[in-house]
DNA sequence: TCAAAAGTGTTCGCTATACACCCATGG
DNA sequence: CCATGGGTGTATAGCGAACACTTTTGA
């Protein structure tokens, strides 16, 4: 069913590769039929106090030479895909996401004028407080998901279907705590899943689904106040409680719907 | 940031494969660095009246000779993967699927015990009328889902994952309609949710929710009876109204869960 | 002939929705 | 000081869950 592996051949080779190299120079891989180039794209998000955004680069050479395009590059032989969107991600950004998922391997014939490529997608989530000093003045920049330039490749397409992935995984999972830091306000949850849905929520029946799911708990910094206090108190910070999800989720216990 | 393309070199090449030809036996692709083999996999569905079945084909080569797998091979230079998938089940099986998508990516450095192999999968759906009489006594054979083999490579695996896409794709997508005919009974389309789903759901209530959702209509061929006549009638076939389902979505008025 | 399956209708309780008030916050 | 935002409580409607009876179906 498979084909055999190609031979390593020590053959002398035209043309300069911008791969990142591996080991030998000399050595040129061989195979009987032609075999796609393969990548992987990432396409991450942070969240901003009130607006989604995601990472962009500027690409330095053709095609599509000074466009922006989601960071990526070529999937080595002894690595995962995954492993592999995330070593770029560190190696172009400088940056590790505190979630990451596969969410569509594109494979358009003509998606890349120079040669046949096929790109497996990723999209990530990495806190505010993660990106904040790791800018090496790059070329690297994060824009405004509502307002994003046009992109190199077939990168818009990716686009689109990264945010209907992050929407759809959003609906049902719990992940949004990964763009927030550590301890966040209700209100603050809320804008973020009303810029991620591109909807709007009532702000009172929001907090009641939230805290009815019995995976938040008080930052323990809130200030008590008296039993028989009337009105609003102090503004109040949550937190996440992973182990207490996965506990409901293994029991089945779990159920959220946007 | 991406590798030159490799030169197609007139060499020599020993080792046989068994990659389907495309055309000229002595050329060799030669590339400045390695690159994986691309294959598409693709788990096919099929309903029959109590039992959710996939196809599997015996491996009749080495490793896992004999094994079953899922039908697929290798991505040719001028399709993309989802006219691979396609072409490969027409080739292997005869069939075409009323419905087929791409789930998730496999690229497991070790997957494969002869070379980098990473495979794209695909589910998809078909009528149990669409299979019979396509059966070439070849050596593929449905399987009950309930009750598969062993399975070759990481195939079990791959089709845990792709059970999950199929429950999660019907958990909001009427896309049950492609494993029934054309016209079908309410009680057949709750057993296979059931099975998909793998629950139960109490009667009434599941031909309430469908019928509520206003994407089905009755058969023609329905036994009209008197409007005063009392207790059940005989029994009653439906149609999924596509066009209706589709306009319903593009105004965002469709909502399913189960 | 009779057990199993399938069509039909009603009740009940919960939850999603809609909405009002008070006060902390910060310019 | 005041506009904005954020904490808290209630009333209602609609939908999902639970449930019983009758007749057709087919072994």
């Amino acid at each position: 069913m498979q084909e055999k592996k190609g031979k390593k051949s020590v053959e002398a080779a035209s043309g300069n590769a911008t791969h990142e190299n591996e080991q030998n120079e000399e050595v040129v891989y061989s195979y009987k039929h032609p075999h796609p180039s393969v990548t992987t794209d990432c396409v991450i998000f942070c969240f901003d106090k009130k607006d989604l955004n995601v990472l962009l680069i500027k690409r330095g050479i053709e095609p599509f030479k000074d466009t922006w395009a989601f960071p990526g590059g070529f999937l080595r032989m002894n690595e995962s895909a995954e492993e592999c969107a995330l070593r770029e991600l560190k190696e172009e950004t400088s940056l590790t996401p505190g979630y990451i998922e596969q969410f569509h391997t594109f494979t358009e014939v003509d998606r890349d004028p120079r040669e046949r490529v096929i790109s497996i997608a990723y999209f990530a989530l990495i806190k505010k407080s993660d990106v904040e000093g790791g800018d090496d003045a790059s070329e690297a920049q994060w824009f405004k998901v509502k307002d994003l330039p046009p992109l190199a490749f077939d990168h818009d397409y990716i686009f689109k279907k990264a945010l209907t992935a992050l929407k759809q995984k959003i609906h049902f999972e719990p992940i949004g705590f990964d763009l927030l830091e550590e301890e966040f306000s209700i209100p603050e949850l809320q804008r973020l899943y009303e810029a991620i849905l591109n909807a709007h929520f009532d702000r009172r029946n929001f907090q009641k689904k939230l805290l009815q799911l019995g995976i938040l708990e008080e930052s323990k910094h809130n200030v008590k106040r008296k039993a028989n206090a009337k009105g609003r108190s102090k503004n109040k910070k949550w937190r996440f409680i992973l182990k207490k999800y996965e506990e409901m989720k293994t029991n089945h216990q779990f159920r959220l719907e946007f």
